[in-house]
RNA sequence: GGAGAGAUGGCUGAGUGGUUAAAGGCGCCGGUCUUGAAAACCGGAGAGGCGCAAGCCUCCGGGGGUUCGAAUCCCUCUCUCUCCGCCA
């Protein structure tokens, strides 16, 4: 959430805003509730005011032994019109604040001004692209020829975009998650979470994929939970209604599972891992002030960054522009691998800062250096998401007899394997 | 699934209808002492909202009720813990 009374200062910048982040939400309206709120607010608190202070007196008189029922029943009289007052402010805070979940990020300074992902600047980039003297053959075939995973069957058990990994497929899967985990917790000062896999409503809200979100996640609703979309869910949220009491930033990378619906993707990306269902990721996830913030987000997208490099594979760094940004980022670089067989830049990680908005929402504090209370900033990016880095490392590190040979970062978390086929 | 206990400030923990925003402790901030630090001592300090301000209002897990007045009584929900059963 943005401050309301940022927005009530700042309504024609936040509507331009929301105009440059292709976001449709009636500002006005919000503004208009918190007008209301106020006026009801301050008319009944006056009566409130009015009710204690003879209340007050109705102890005393009491105590001296007079007869206090007159002034009761003119007191119970009070008490009813502060009581359909209170329930209209309670009505009026509710679509207030209904209306202020609706209402996106305000995007940093720096983002750059863009319709959509074609206004992306490129950031930078790393290593060269393969040159191969055969056709590259995408990983599907490639997957397929080595008993690497099975979609077919994965299909049967759960339908299609749940992909199954099968004998080293697996393995490799295992691997990465490890490989992973140990570089950002061993070399980057990150401390490992194994957070829940779903979530409540409370949590989703915290970080922004609800209330506008809520059809590409799936859910249980008998018991009012949602498999996660992505880790930043538990573990930006295990800090929910919270003042913390400890140094900051706080580092926090954790595995998981991810499931999304994909809804409004049906028939793009179909075959093998482009876009599924399931997929397992590595997430970082920071805490920080809001005078770190910045350099707090730029130094997790190098440790992003990181993992590609220590696997040899040939990434670019764009940044989003304001027509392309995520509902609750502020500021956010994309990394992307290059897929020769797909012949294009996939996307592995965005790594993201949303300054307060998400702990404005999710009520997560710190205390400044004057000792108050204040909102800290939030930032995560994937550090890597697997499926697409699968991809990449089958598709750019390919023979020509079928074969893939592996990063040697990954030997030992294979057991010495060094070649697939 | 059955039985019981509990939920109070950054943390811990008192408080069973009327100066209780809430004792005590820990931690925190300021000061005294010290070459410096620690200890000791003194003092300060809950959170949110409305208001230019003075000030006022709300908040003791969530919601509802009783009452002139609720942390305190009643109902309900959620969560946590213990024991039993079942189970990975």
């Amino acid at each position: 959430m943005l401050d309301i009374k940022f927005i009530r200062e700042n309504t024609e910048a936040v509507k331009a805003a929301m105009q440059n982040r292709n976001v449709d939400v009636d500002v006005d309206a919000v503004v208009e509730l918190d007008g209301r709120r106020r006026a009801i607010v301050a008319e009944v608190e006056e009566l409130k005011a009015e009710r204690n202070k003879i209340s007050k007196s109705i102890g005393l008189m009491i105590k001296e032994g007079k007869d206090p029922e007159a002034i009761k029943a003119q007191v119970r009289e009070m008490g009813d019109k502060i009581t359909a007052m209170d329930d209209e402010l309670r009505e009026v805070e509710t679509w207030l604040r209904e209306g202020m979940l609706y209402i996106a990020n305000m995007p940093s300074d720096s983002t750059p001004i863009g319709k959509d992902e074609n206004d992306n600047p490129v950031i930078r980039s790393w290593g060269e692209r393969k040159e191969f003297d055969f056709e590259p053959v995408p990983h599907w075939d490639l997957g397929d020829a080595l008993g690497m995973f099975d979609f077919e069957r994965g299909a049967k058990v759960a339908g299609s975009g749940f992909p199954l990994f099968k004998g080293k497929g697996a393995k490799l899967e295992r691997a990465l998650i490890q490989f992973m985990l140990d570089l950002h917790t061993e070399e980057h000062g990150y401390t490992e979470i194994a957070p829940p896999f779903m979530c409540n409503a409370t949590a989703m809200t915290g970080t922004g994929q609800l209330p506008k979100f809520a059809e590409d996640m799936y859910n249980v609703p008998i018991d009012g939970l949602y498999p996660i979309p992505t880790a930043e869910v538990p573990v930006t949220n295990i800090y929910g209604n919270e003042i913390l009491d400890c140094e900051l930033p706080i580092l926090h990378t954790a595995y998981t599972p991810c499931f999304r619906r994909e809804a409004g993707s049906a028939g793009k990306d179909t075959r093998g891992l482009l876009r599924v269902h399931q997929f397992d990721k590595v997430e970082m996830v920071k805490f920080t002030t809001p005078e770190t913030s910045e350099e707090e987000h730029e130094k997790l997208t190098l440790d992003a960054e990181k993992v590609l490099q220590k696997l040899g594979l040939h990434y670019r760094v764009i940044e989003l522009c304001t027509g392309d940004l995520g509902f609750s980022a502020a500021k956010c670089y994309d990394i992307e691998l290059w897929a020769p067989a797909q012949d294009k830049w996939l996307e592995v990680s965005s790594c993201s800062n949303f300054k307060d908005y998400q702990a404005r929402r999710a009520n997560i504090r710190y205390r400044n250096e004057d000792g108050k209370p204040a909102f800290v900033h939030t930032i995560n990016g994937s550090g890597v998401a697997l499926p697409r880095l699968v991809i990449a490392i089958m598709e750019n590190n390919q023979n020509a007899d079928g074969s893939i040979d592996l990063p040697e970062v990954l030997w030992p978390y294979m057991g010495g394997i060094k070649k697939l086929g």
